[in-house]
DNA sequence: TGTCCATTGAGAATTATTCTAATTCACCCT
DNA sequence: AGGGTGAATTAGAATAATTCTCAATGGACA
C-alpha cells in the first residue's frame, strides 16, 4: 500500500497543505485508488464508516488540493466536476453511456502542431478527451 | 450574410427540425457570427429587441440542435455549456482567465496513436481543449 | 371552422457548488 | 496544565445552470 498515512502527510506537507485529519482522510480517498471521483462521491467514500467530514471541507479541500497542483480537475460532464490524482501528462477516455473516466498515458497519444499563442498567453495544458458510447447506443431520438 | 432567414429554414429542415420562429432566432444568434455562446448569452441576444423567446424554450432548442448535430457542445467551464455552431472537426483554445473559447483548425494539430477500444465501443468524438491564460496571472493563491 | 399534436412558456424543482458566520481545533507560549 | 490565536471545519443558506411540469398557444389540415 504505497499511501499509508505517514507517506499522505509528508505528501500534503511538501504542497504546502497543512495536514489536518479530514485532509488525510480526503487524499486516503483519493489516493488509495486512482480512480476518478466527484466531490460527491469522496463524500460518501470519507463518511463510510462515521459521518466526520462535511460537504464543505470536502469542497474546500479539493480546491485547495486543485490549487496546490495536488489534483487535476478533469471536465468532461457539465454536470459535475472529476478530480484526478494523478497529475502526470495523460489523457482521458469517457465513457459517455456509463459516466466512466479511463486514462490514456500520454505516450500513448502523440499531439503535433500546436498552435503558436497571441504574445503574452501561456499554456496551462492540453486535455484530450476521446468521447466513447457502447456501439447500438446513439445520441439520436 | 450567408445565413439569411430562408438559409437557416432549409438548415433547420435538412437536420429534421420543425423550423418555428423561436428555432429560427436562435439559430439565427448562433450562425450570425461563429461564436461559443452560453445558454445565458443565447437568451439575451434572442430577446434583445422584444422579449419573446423563454428560458424553457432555448435550452430545449439547445438539445434539439445538440441530438441532431446541428451544434456540438463544448465543455471546457465546469460553471455552463458553450454552443458552437461549428460541428466539422476542429478543437479549441480556451483562456482560463477570460473565458474565450477560440477554434483551432483540425488540420493544424495532428493527433496519432489513439488507443484501440475494448470491444464494443465507438468513438464518438475527440475534444481537444489548450487552455490558455495570461502570462503573469497565477492559478497559485 | 374545428381538431390535433407539437411547441412554447411561466414558474417551480433540482442539483452542484459556493458562501456565511459561528464554532472548534491545533498548537505555541508561559 | 491553561489560555490565546489564527486556521480549519461546519450547518445550513445562497447561488446559479439546467430541467421539469403542465397549462396555454398555434399552425396544419380536414
Amino acid at each position: 500500500m504505497p499511501y499509508d498515512r505517514p507517506t499522505l502527510n509528508a505528501l500534503l506537507r511538501r504542497h504546502g497543505i497543512a495536514p489536518t485529519h479530514q485532509r488525510l482522510e480526503i487524499a486516503q480517498v483519493l489516493f488509495a485508488r486512482c480512480q476518478h471521483l466527484s466531490a460527491e462521491q469522496i463524500l460518501q467514500q470519507v463518511n463510510e464508516r462515521h459521518a466526520e467530514t462535511s460537504k464543505a471541507t470536502v469542497y474546500n479541500t479539493l480546491n485547495l488540493f486543485r490549487d496546490r497542483g495536488l489534483v487535476r480537475e478533469v471536465i468532461v460532464d457539465p454536470k459535475r466536476v472529476f478530480y484526478d490524482p494523478n497529475t502526470g501528462p495523460h489523457h482521458h477516455l469517457y465513457n459517455v453511456d456509463t459516466g466512466e473516466i479511463t486514462d490514456i498515458p500520454a505516450d500513448a497519444l502523440r499531439l503535433s502542431g500546436l498552435p503558436e499563442l497571441p504574445a503574452g498567453m501561456v499554456t496551462e495544458g492540453v486535455d484530450v478527451i476521446v468521447r466513447v458510447r457502447s456501439a447500438g447506443t446513439s445520441a439520436l431520438g
